[in-house]
DNA sequence: GCCCAGGTATAAA
DNA sequence: TTTATACATGGG
């Protein structure tokens, strides 16, 4: 039922759950509340302790959710060589590790996501669980992409999601039947994982590299919002430059940074 | 009221 | 091939 990790110093309970990565987890007082897998979880950091309060009591899954075997500390120098924005992006987001959420979940997070703002993005997401996932205690469950399926378009009307409604049934009819198929999309290399995404109406390069970065844990990929096209336009003229392997790192810093500094793009 | 948001599909040039 | 526009809804 608790189960208590330790965790490294810089690891960042508050910074990783709302930094944008996530929509569902939920501050109250000094815990975190959420459903993973179908589970309720409340966590907080107690000493240099992640405790963890859940039916889902698998020490070695929520040490991957919460990704604490790598070393996000060791990368500063890396994302130092590419200057003082993305250094600086880095230092005011240390700690932020990148979860290993359901890849359902997130592709359909950020199909929500597009052209829409994180406190819609999770007014949608909430309604979306409420309508069609499994009630738990007090909490909702991620909806089952099998059952959202076997919707039309207009069952979702009451989640309000406007011209997305019908991306997600796409979505999830194109799982369901393996045209997309996440565990090979899992083992695929990047580039053809996200052209097999894009089959999916309404989803485009954007949501796609989201989908890869969250869904699947894949460091390589770098989702280019509103706010990154600034920061680029602004500071790196080179609108081709390449953060390497850990640009899906240095997209999450620069989007955090960029929306904590909005006096720099005056 | 007005502008715009973790974009994408579609039409038009 | 590149550029413009519509899209649903609600936060700021």
């Amino acid at each position: 039922m608790i189960i208590n990790l330790k965790v490294e110093k810089s690891f960042d309970l508050d910074k990783t759950l709302d930094c944008g990565q996530c929509f569902r987890w939920y501050k109250k007082l000094d815990s975190w509340f959420g459903v993973v897998n179908g589970y309720i979880a409340k966590v907080k950091i107690e000493n240099n302790f992640l405790k963890i309060e859940s039916e889902l009591c698998n020490k070695k899954f929520w040490r991957s959710y919460f990704d604490l075997e790598f070393d996000y500390e060791a990368l500063a120098p890396y994302f130092s060589k590419f200057g003082s924005i993305l250094m600086n992006a880095a230092d005011e987001n240390r700690g932020i590790h990148i979860l290993n959420q359901n890849p359902w979940e997130a592709l359909c997070s950020f199909i929500i996501s597009q052209n829409n703002n994180i406190s819609r993005i999770k007014l949608i997401i909430s309604r979306f669980c409420e309508y069609f996932g499994k009630k738990l205690n007090g909490f909702y469950s991620f909806p089952d992409y099998k059952v959202i399926a076997k919707l039309k378009t207009e069952d979702l009307s009451p989640i309000k999601a406007g011209f997305r409604s019908k991306y997600i049934i796409d979505a999830a009819r194109r799982i369901f039947n393996l045209e997309v198929d996440l565990e090979k999309i899992k083992i695929m290399n990047t580039s053809d994982a996200l052209c097999a995404l894009q089959k999916i109406n309404g989803v485009g390069p954007k949501v796609a590299a989201c989908t890869m970065l969250y869904g699947f844990h894949r460091f390589d990929c770098f989702p280019v919002d509103v706010w990154i096209k600034k920061v680029i336009d602004k500071y790196f003229k080179n609108h081709d430059i390449d953060f390497g392997k850990y640009r899906g790192l240095a997209q999450i810093y620069l989007f955090n940074w960029s929306r904590s500094h909005p006096e720099f793009f005056k």
